[in-house]
DNA sequence: GTCCGAAACTTGTCAATGGCTAGATTCTGG
DNA sequence: CCAGAATCTAGCCATTGACAAGTTTCGGAC
């Protein structure tokens, strides 16, 4: 028999969320359903996350954290800015439901502390790589060559997500994300 | 006293949508809540759309038309493909709410003609652009440096439509967003 | 002009959802 | 062992999307 106490409910209900943004996108997520997921009542999430804004809070600073995470990884792993962006969609691929979150604030609470702390902690991750570029090759100004790099890995792992760019690049995002970067940071 | 029939209630519930998308978000809009503000029942806007996903099939393709148009006019304007970028990115700004859906397809219905269409028309738009590159700048893979530029200026405007980017870079995207494009096509 | 089918719109209904309140059960620290 | 806190359940209400059936208006055929 079912137990009174889920036991990590919080855990359960943030991965049915993964799983039901996967399947049908973030507007598929109905809080009544994530309850069934789990196996709790309809209300019980609700205990944990204040309201459904706040599951995809959790959700968005979930993520941001493992974005930091994986970004850090990738610049002391190979001291290459380009490997960092690769980095960057690599991460919006494989944790899409995640990326999906983040980066629409009109879904959560977009002040809520863990967001702001997870984000912050990502910000200056991407920054790092900025800062880990040759002097020549960032150029006079190296915050809008950061702006730049940062556009364009967001701009294609939005692109390549939602299915934009044409088929013929192939299946792997990975490939052609390197070989996209690779034309900004040949600028002089 | 209001008439049986709109007039044009298929535009007014257009015009609401977007009203409804720049005050909440897409998250936001409601179809009773259009209906409300077209002055008409609760059930009239899905005789003209089908449903919700119809109401923003449309908004999508409208925004793909729009943005075809805005493109296609730069490239004639200016001749600079660095321009049609700019383009890209006013159009992000000033159709905030056509932009918002148009990238979104779990909110519409992905396979709509009028959707596939237009969006034909833009990415043709975008395609012309990236022709009329000289040679010498369009390098060696003149597709991969178009879809660097698409991505560039898609997450250019992404970021700063969401306020992701940093305050200090001003409230004038267009400026920064040639600065920053400008970048990309000082490769070699 | 009028008549008739089609288009536009209204009203009523239903299941599902988000959020709230009150209450039941289990855990935890002293 | 006990009391308070944390966790979860059950019930309720307003709102929503979708559908069905009925009403009003339009527009073309004659």
């Amino acid at each position: 028999m079912r137990p009174y106490h889920h036991g990590d409910l919080r855990r359960a209900v943030l991965a049915a969320a993964v799983a039901t943004i996967n399947e049908a996108g973030p507007a598929g997520v109905s809080l009544r359903d994530l309850a069934r997921r789990a196996g709790v009542s309809h209300a019980a999430p609700a205990h944990h996350f204040g309201d459904k804004a706040g599951v995809l809070s959790a959700l968005a600073a979930e993520g941001f954290d493992l974005l930091a995470d994986e970004l850090t990884a990738a610049l002391q792993r190979t001291r290459d800015f380009l490997e960092v962006g690769v980095a960057y969609v690599r991460f919006a691929v494989e944790h899409r439901a995640h990326f999906e979150v983040m980066f629409r604030p009109d879904l959560y609470h977009p002040d809520d502390r863990a967001v702001l702390a997870a984000r912050e902690r990502a910000s200056e991750a991407l920054a790092g790589g900025i800062g880990s570029l040759p002097e020549q090759q960032a150029g006079p100004d190296a915050r809008l060559a950061g702006i730049a790099a940062w556009s364009l890995v967001h701009g294609f792992a939005t692109l390549w997500l939602n299915g934009a760019l044409p088929p013929e690049l192939g299946d792997n995002p990975e490939t052609v994300a390197r070989a996209v970067a690779a034309i900004l940071f040949a600028a002089p």
